[in-house]
DNA sequence: TTCTCTACTGTGAACGCTCACAGAAGCATG
DNA sequence: CATGCTTCTGTGAGCGTTCACAGTAGAGAA
């Protein structure tokens, strides 16, 4: 007497109701769920009149079954747990990801590798085939699971270029290089001379990159490279602090300094706020992500913008292409500088 | 002349194959797969042996066509997505359900709903079936998706008390009301009696039994309840700064605040040192969550630690028991004062 | 012996879909 | 009128499992 959804639990609609409510065949209701070619305008009409009537979805694991795709896609996340906790960039990457999936009507299948455990697990998981490929997320190189999956001929995109992948691995990154350039051009032009550097680890190309734009900048602007202002960090909060403390003790006369993430910025901010120096007034302070740590911080954070709905966008967008037979691909997008209250 | 990994990307073994291998049916190596009731040790061994030499594992998808079960469960979010970005809670959480889930062998489906499209996209697609069920995230009131998928059937375990979904849905939670006590306690027992609140949404449970317990606990020590003491927050880091501000505006005495959550309590301490308070010998502050929000700030925070791993398995233990015909359960865990700098 | 019971094993029939193929209909071309 | 081409449609087979059922063998009871 109730309606299909309370309690009943009645088997769901197949494609053969479907077809018979329509008064066509299976093969024509299969291929108006395909796309519709070589279906008439009438057929198409009435299967989705059908469709709607009877409220048929697609049983998934009847279709992955016989085409051999699973028709969802893996995002792998081979960070130390730590960062995943602390970097909100995950959050949005993964946020952007799930959407531009969704688009296309595809699951996205979390799988975050911590232990050496669960490389291995989510490592046979993945080459078993139960995702069609993997947005691979994962900035330091010689990752052994991105170096396992490439050699299964699994379709892989990564964020940000992958080091010692060679050149079969699709990858989208941001233009770190030409950012970082921007950033300092930007701190030079506030009339600051003494411009130091928090980089990023330097075995990743991320992390390399932005000190290159900085070194190119300075060179062109012909500033000598003071290696007293250039301290390394690992793209932490506390890496931050840390490096602005010994930059502090090292260059004493620091009048700005380019930190090669927001997180690390963060830190470095309440070191110098913690030594007495007032932003933007004695050192000016710029960033690089536009992470949610950017805006949170006080003041707000002068930074580079990464174009993280692109970054998302395009790496589902390749992932498909490669899916679909075409070759891997590299994805550079431009940068944006965003200024707020720490320059 | 390579390895079957290579290039070649040839056909899976089946279970056929590795019947024939074992020299037994494919019924036999079905049942060894599944649990493996009624083999006999033989045959089992037989087939253990084939399955590692031939390297096969199942086909989920010929399983699931058959079983009805999806065998994979959905993460859904449906708070706002600011809320994702800046509370590091749910990366903790997030992580905890995807390992507790692995261990079961069950891939994690990422869903988040920030738009109302994608609530509509969401809720098509798990009262499709295309998920086992869902752990839920939403620590509103009304939430008609949550609504939805209670009317459709689907096994539902929700992170924190439900409002307003009735007995019918499992729930995990820490023991709000204990925790806050705890702290309120503690708080006392530095000798403060000016003690203020941040609390959190009061529409949420979290919000409600946390403020109860601090009104427990001052009603009981013999302290007036003063409501310029109290004021509300969001959870949001900005939100606690904001009442901060608040609070020393209508009580500048104040020696002592428990603020409803850690990220806030970040928001509260640097609004403390804004005004030039000393944490703690001015004011201590207590936070809630023991969030890595609580490690990051300085001074360390104080704490009621929600035990996150728990919760977790909790929470995964209950769904599979759920889908396995059992009755929906709440399961109240208990908390954990932490002590660090702030107090 | 014969029967029953338990422990185990094999077999056919689904599950719901897509794909390849065959065929029909319509229309232009030889 | 046959032939070919294009557009559309229906049909059978099969994807790799699990499940129900039938059947076998061996042990113990009648």
């Amino acid at each position: 007497m109730t309606m299909n959804a309370a309690g009943g639990r009645r088997r769901p609609p197949t494609i053969h109701d479907v077809a018979r409510e329509a008064g066509v065949s299976r093969g024509t209701v299969s291929r108006v769920l395909n796309g519709g070619h070589y279906v008439s305008p009438a057929a198409q009409e009435a299967v989705n009149a059908a469709i709607r009537r009877t409220g048929y979805v697609v049983n998934r694991h009847a279709r992955s079954l016989i085409t051999g795709r699973s028709d969802s896609i893996g995002f792998l996340l081979t960070e130390p747990q730590e960062r995943f906790f602390e970097d909100p960039n995950f959050n949005v990457l993964l946020r952007g990801c799930t959407q531009a999936l969704a688009a296309h009507d595809i699951p996205l299948l979390l799988m975050l590798a911590g232990t050496e455990d669960e490389r291995r697990r989510i490592t046979r998981y993945i080459t078993a085939g139960h995702v069609d490929g993997v947005l691979l997320v994962s900035s330091h190189s010689g990752d052994p699971v991105a170096e396992q999956l490439r050699g299964a001929g699994v379709p892989l995109v990564a964020c940000g270029k992958p080091i010692g992948l060679g050149s079969k691995v699709s990858y989208v990154a941001a233009d770190d290089r030409d950012g970082a350039r921007d950033m300092v051009r930007h701190l030079l032009s506030l009339g600051r001379h003494r411009v130091g550097m928090v980089t990023g680890p330097l075995d990743t190309p991320g992390g390399v990159e932005r000190l290159a734009g900085y070194k190119e900048v300075l060179a062109d602007a012909g500033l000598a490279y003071d290696e007293r202002l250039v301290v390394s960090g690992d793209y932490s909060r506390a890496s931050g602090e840390a490096g602005a403390e010994r930059l502090l003790e090292r260059a004493p006369d620091m009048d700005a300094v380019f930190v090669a993430s927001d997180l690390m910025a963060q830190g470095v901010l309440a070191a110098l706020q913690r030594a007495g120096r007032r932003v933007p007034q004695d050192v000016a302070v710029g960033g690089f992500d536009d992470s949610p740590a950017a805006l949170a911080s006080s003041p707000g954070l002068t930074t580079i913008r990464q174009p993280w709905d692109r970054i998302s966008t395009e790496m589902v967008r390749v992932m498909l292409a490669q899916i679909g037979g075409e070759d891997p691909a590299a994805v550079i997008l431009p940068t944006e500088l965003v200024k707020r209250e720490s320059t």
